[in-house]
RNA sequence: GGCGCCGUACCCAAGUGGUUAAGGGAGCAGUCUGCAAAACUGCGAUUCGGCGGUUCGAACCCGCCCGGCGCCUCCA
C-alpha cells in the first residue's frame, strides 16, 4: 500500500486515486528565461520517479507538466537580447528536453504553455471576479486574500502572521497587502492578449490553476513542485482553484527538497548554482554515464531532504554503480555450472518485495537503492557458486527491471576507469594505482579492443611461461591506457575501460 | 517578528517508541590470486548535537540550549 506525505496535512498518508487505475498528477515546470540547474534536475528527476513507480503499480498516470513561458524574466531577458520572447522560450525549452533527456527524464503526457491556455485563464478570472474573490483595478485583477477563507492552510501561515513580515511592497490599490495579481494590464513592448479588462498577461499563479483543471479536471490526484513554491505559488493556486469551483483542487501535495551548495540553498537569486549541462561538460565521462552518475547521486536521498552537492558526493555514486556494472558484466559470460540456479529466485523476489515495501513508504529510494545493493551482493554470492548462463540472464534482466523504476542499470556498456587523455601525464604505478595520472605521457591514440585483446594474449603466453615481470609490465602498460585487467580462476583474463 | 526544516560513524545516508542503529563510499585485516583486480568474510557509532523530562522502555515524544538552513519577494 502506497504512502505518500502530504504537504496539506503534514503528514503520510495512504493514497487512493480518485479513480482507480488511475493517477493524475501536476507538476509545475520550469520558467524558459534560462538553463537548468541542479535543482530543476533534482525535482524533475523526483517526480519522474514517482510517475514511473505509479506506472510500474499499475496506475495509468496522466502527467501534466507545464512551461511558464509569460513572465517578467523572460521578458528582461527577450530586452537584454533584443529579441521575442517567443525566441527566448523556445530557445529553453529546447535546451530543457536536452538537459532533462541526457537525464533520463521522460516527458510528461501532456506539457502545457501558459501562452496557449489563455481562453482558460481568462475565463477563470472572470469567475473569480464574478463570485466576488477577485477585483479589478485599472487593467489589472486581483485576487482578494480576505475573502478566501481557507487562504494559508497549506504553507500553515495565517494572513496577519504573513503581514507582519511582509517585504512586499504596499501598493495602495490593494485592498490587502497579500492580493496578488492575476491579470496584469501590460506595458507597450510587453506581450499582452486582449481581455475585458483591457489588454494584458497573467498574473504567476492563475496559469497553474488553468492548465491543471484544463488537463485534469477540477479535481485531481497529486500537484507538485519544488518546497519552494509552496507559498505563495501553490497557497495561491488554491485559493483561485477552490475559490472558482468550490471543489478541492488536488488531494495530495507533494513537494521535494532544495540541492544545496556547501549546505546553503542552491539558487538563481544566491547565483551559487550548477547548471546541468555545465555538469555534463566538465564531467570526464561520457554522457551517459555522466547521466546517470547524477541520476544515482539525486535519488541516493529521500527527496523531501535536502541534499548537498559536491564532486565527492558524484564520484561515491560513481563507485557504487561500478559495483552494479561490474557485476553486469560477470553476468554476461557463459558458464558451465549452475548450482545456485535454486537459490536465486527466492533472492530476486525477497529484493522486489522489499524495493516496492521502500518505494511504498513515500517513495524512499535510499532504502530501494539500499534494497538492490544486497541483491548486488546476493547474487555475487550465488554466482561464485555457480549462475548458469540463463540464471545470469535473468538475474541481469531483474536488475534492469527494477532499476528501470529509478532510471537506472539500463546500460549494456560502462566505464569504470577515468580515461587518460592526451597531453594528460602517467606514471608506472601498478595495477589500478595508475589512474593517477603523473609522471609519464600518456598515449595519443586509445587502444584498440584488437590491441586491448592482443595484449591479454601476449600476457597470458608470459603467464604460461612464468615470466611473470613480463606480464606485469604487459599489464601495466594497459593500465595506462585506462585498462584494468581481472584475471578469472580458469587463467583466462576480463578486461575493463 | 511569524511559519518550518535539519544535526545519526572519516564521508554520504536510512531508521522517527521496543530484536544486534539499514545500506553505500573510504579505511584496515583476512580468503582467493604468481602478484593484482573483482568478489566474499571480518573489524568499525555501548551510541544517534547538548542537558533535562515523560515512559517499563526514546535516536525517535516533550522542554530548554547549541549549531546549520529554508520560507514569509522571483525561485525546483
Amino acid at each position: 500500500m502506497l504512502s505518500i506525505y502530504n504537504t496539506l496535512t503534514g503528514k503520510k498518508e495512504p493514497f487512493h486515486s480518485l479513480q482507480p487505475k488511475t493517477v493524475r498528477m501536476y507538476v509545475c515546470g520550469v520558467t524558459v528565461y534560462d538553463y537548468c540547474h541542479i535543482g530543476h534536475a533534482r525535482s524533475a528527476l523526483v517526480f519522474d520517479v514517482i510517475r514511473r513507480y505509479l506506472e510500474f503499480s499499475g496506475y495509468q498516470v496522466e502527467f501534466v507538466k507545464n512551461f511558464t513561458d509569460v513572465d517578467d524574466k523572460i521578458i528582461k531577458r527577450a530586452h537584454e537580447r533584443g529579441v521575442s520572447c517567443d525566441t527566448i522560450t523556445a530557445e529553453f525549452i529546447e535546451a530543457y528536453y536536452q538537459d532533462m533527456g541526457k537525464l533520463g527524464v521522460r516527458r510528461a503526457t501532456n506539457e502545457p504553455k501558459a501562452t496557449e491556455h489563455m481562453a482558460e485563464i481568462i475565463a477563470l478570472v472572470g469567475t473569480l471576479i464574478q463570485k466576488g474573490l477577485a477585483y479589478p483595478v485599472a487593467g489589472d485583477v486581483y485576487f482578494q486574500v480576505e475573502k478566501y477563507q481557507d487562504y494559508g492552510r497549506l504553507s500553515k501561515r495565517k494572513l496577519e502572521d504573513l503581514q507582519a513580515g511582509a517585504r512586499v511592497d504596499v501598493d495602495e490599490r490593494k485592498r490587502h497587502p497579500m492580493d496578488f495579481a492575476l491579470w496584469k494590464g501590460s506595458k507597450p513592448g510587453e506581450p499582452s492578449w486582449e481581455s475585458p479588462w483591457g489588454p494584458g498577461r497573467p498574473g504567476w499563479h492563475i496559469e497553474c490553476s488553468a492548465m491543471a483543471m484544463r488537463h485534469l479536471g477540477e479535481t485531481f490526484d497529486i500537484h507538485g513542485g519544488g518546497m519552494d513554491l509552496i507559498f505563495p505559488h501553490h497557497e495561491n493556486e488554491i485559493a483561485q482553484s477552490c475559490g472558482a469551483t468550490g471543489k478541492e483542487f488536488a488531494r495530495y501535495w507533494v513537494h521535494n527538497g532544495f540541492v544545496q551548495i556547501n549546505q546553503e540553498k542552491m539558487s538563481k537569486s544566491l547565483g551559487n548554482f550548477f547548471t546541468i549541462r555545465e555538469i555534463f561538460e566538465k564531467s570526464e565521462w561520457p554522457e551517459d554515464i555522466a547521466g546517470e552518475m547524477l541520476r544515482y547521486f539525486l535519488l541516493a536521498t529521500q527527496y523531501r531532504g535536502p541534499l548537498n552537492f559536491s564532486d565527492h558526493a558524484i564520484n561515491e555514486a560513481k563507485q557504487t554503480l561500478n559495483g552494479f556494472y561490474d557485476l553486469f558484466k560477470r553476468l554476461e559470460e557463459k558458464t558451465e555450472s549452475a548450482t545456485a540456479d535454486r537459490d536465486l529466485p527466492g533472492v530476486m523476489k525477497r529484493c522486489r518485495e522489499a524495493f516496492c515495501e521502500a518505494m511504498d513508504d513515500d517513495f524512499n529510494t535510499p532504502v530501494a537503492l539500499a534494497e538492490l545493493q544486497r541483491m548486488k551482493s546476493d547474487v555475487n554470492k550465488l554466482l561464485s557458486l555457480g549462475l548458469s548462463t540463463e540464471a545470469r540472464k535473468i538475474s541481469r534482466k531483474e536488475f534492469r527491471s527494477l532499476g528501470n523504476i529509478l532510471g537506472l542499470f539500463q546500460f549494456d556498456k560502462w566505464e569504470f576507469v577515468d580515461k587518460p587523455r592526451p597531453g594528460d601525464v602517467v606514471v608506472g604505478l601498478t595495477g589500478v594505482e595508475s589512474r593517477i595520472m603523473v609522471g609519464q605521457v600518456s598515449p595519443e591514440i586509445e587502444l584498440s579492443k584488437e590491441q586491448i585483446e592482443q595484449q591479454i594474449a601476449e600476457r597470458l603466453d608470459a603467464k604460461k611461461k612464468k615470466n611473470f615481470s613480463k606480464a606485469d609490465e604487459i599489464r601495466q602498460f594497459l593500465a595506462s591506457r585506462g585498462i584494468v585487467i581481472e584475471d578469472k580462476p580458469d587463467g583466462t583474463s576480463r578486461w575493463k575501460r
